[in-house]
DNA sequence: TCTCTCACCTGGTATATACCAATATCACTC
DNA sequence: GAGTGATATTGGTATATACCAGGTGAGAGA
């Protein structure tokens, strides 16, 4: 079930558990199960907070430890998140991000209102690894641009992205200012914009500097996207990876079959 | 900081609240490293059993939650899976799904010697819901052939996947033999094939039946693949649910820019 | 009125313990 | 040799406790 803002919310909730014999439910999950139709039924909103670790377990009758694993069950789910040391809250309504006309999701965000910022993390001149050469098609060691930047609603981390881009190939890149799409500087500053792309979508732990950006815990998980970009001629020109905080990742594409 | 162009002064400093870094990396995680990293380095291989939660307590001096804290944290990243009371084991790689061709992903697998098994857990006629009326162009309570299939390698839950079909434009469907390719049965039998497709990807919780089929506990994630197949007239003609263990997932595509 | 302090809240980490249910092993019996 | 049953081991759940560090807000003091 969907709730009128896309979130996923419903789980069933038989009484019982594994294989259909007679273990009950686990009181966890019980209470995970109350909370969740509070947030489906919308007696809990967006950025509400939640009961805390500690007066949930005096709610219920049990240890705080039982109360933060059913807390803990919703956050793995994505349908909460944790502001350390200040409680829990109602996981916003998802972003969408259309891989398949590749139109930047920066622009398109921000006409749809949905009041996408971007924070400049890091940005530097390098050089390509072996991987990021073969992906690029360059010989290793080509000189590259590469940037970091962290997407995020208000105080609410989206996912942060990284791109690299062949510093031969867009001089004096990165004297522009990068909170804006990078997909119009290509094309208004350097006449090149994408014609083909190709895509990975893949679920992956969360390494420790990105859970620092993305404001999550360190052992949960992410969306890694990651493209490669390419222009007319069909020369790879940017190499691009986005991760998502899970929860906040839609993906949807417009397959057409070509090989029939 | 920043400029007013937005470019990078000096690294940034965390503000709004992200974690800081100055506390050491906690007990459990530093655990989890090393077993992570015994896994990179091939000491840990596929399918090898981890030390139990008792004696990797044991090892490490410290008390049996925090040795089954290390353990959880790889399984929710998805690098080790748990058998019910007998223990953890190393995952799998990765399957690879290539959603731009829409070619079978069953005949690709098999053909890949991925060696990919397909169960049938369930079949029956329906009617469809709201839903999955809009989904599919059709009217409230139109009679509707619903079957769903586990994937899996050898005893390895892959996915599961649901898929919708008009009873009208396939009569006897059932009857066929599901444990193959559907797509080739649409080809062969009633000659339909698809010629586009619209596909959502997003990351949720696990819903309780879906854990016991794919052997993973209540409170994971899983990739959730929806997809509605259309043929030559753009009429849509199956509507198909997938649903990934995260970490088994891997989704590829091929985008080309139709919009310039 | 403004600023600073401090008490109290929060989640994060960690230990120790207990019991249960499913599984694996192996000796034993028929 | 095939089944049986006790036993050890495993993960799953749950409680109780403790301390830490960051966030919050009320109240004291300037």
């Amino acid at each position: 079930m969907l709730d009128s803002w896309g979130r996923i919310l419903s789980k069933p909730q038989s009484n019982r558990g594994r294989k259909g014999d007679s273990s009950p439910r686990p009181r966890f999950l019980q209470i995970a199960d109350e909370i969740r139709d509070q947030i489906a039924n919308g007696a809990l909103k967006e950025h509400d907070i939640l009961p805390s670790e500690r007066s949930l377990s005096e709610e219920h009758n049990v240890s705080r430890m039982t109360g933060r694993r059913a807390l803990e069950a919703l956050e793995t789910e994505g349908l909460v998140y944790s502001a350390d040391r200040r409680g829990r809250f109602v996981s916003p309504k998802r972003l969408n991000y259309n891989i398949s006309n590749m139109v930047s999701f920066v622009s398109n965000a921000q006409t749809n209102n949905v009041g996408l910022n971007i924070e400049l993390v890091d940005a530097a001149e390098t050089t390509a690894g072996n991987r990021l050469a073969a992906l690029l098609e360059l010989e290793d060691d080509s000189a590259i641009i590469a940037y970091t930047r962290l997407f995020h609603t208000g105080a609410h981390p989206i996912f942060i992205e990284t791109e690299y881009l062949l510093t031969e190939r867009f001089p004096d890149f990165l004297e522009h200012d990068l909170r804006q799409s990078t997909t119009k500087i290509l094309e208004e500053k350097y006449g090149i914009s994408a014609a083909t792309g190709d895509i990975v979508i893949r679920m992956r732990g969360v390494h420790a500097d990105e859970a620092q950006l993305l404001n999550i815990a360190a052992s949960h998980t992410v969306i890694e996207l990651e493209q490669v970009i390419r222009d007319g001629d069909g020369v790879p020109f940017c190499f691009g990876r986005q991760v998502w905080r899970g929860e906040m990742a839609e993906f949807s594409a417009h397959a057409i079959v070509t090989g029939y």
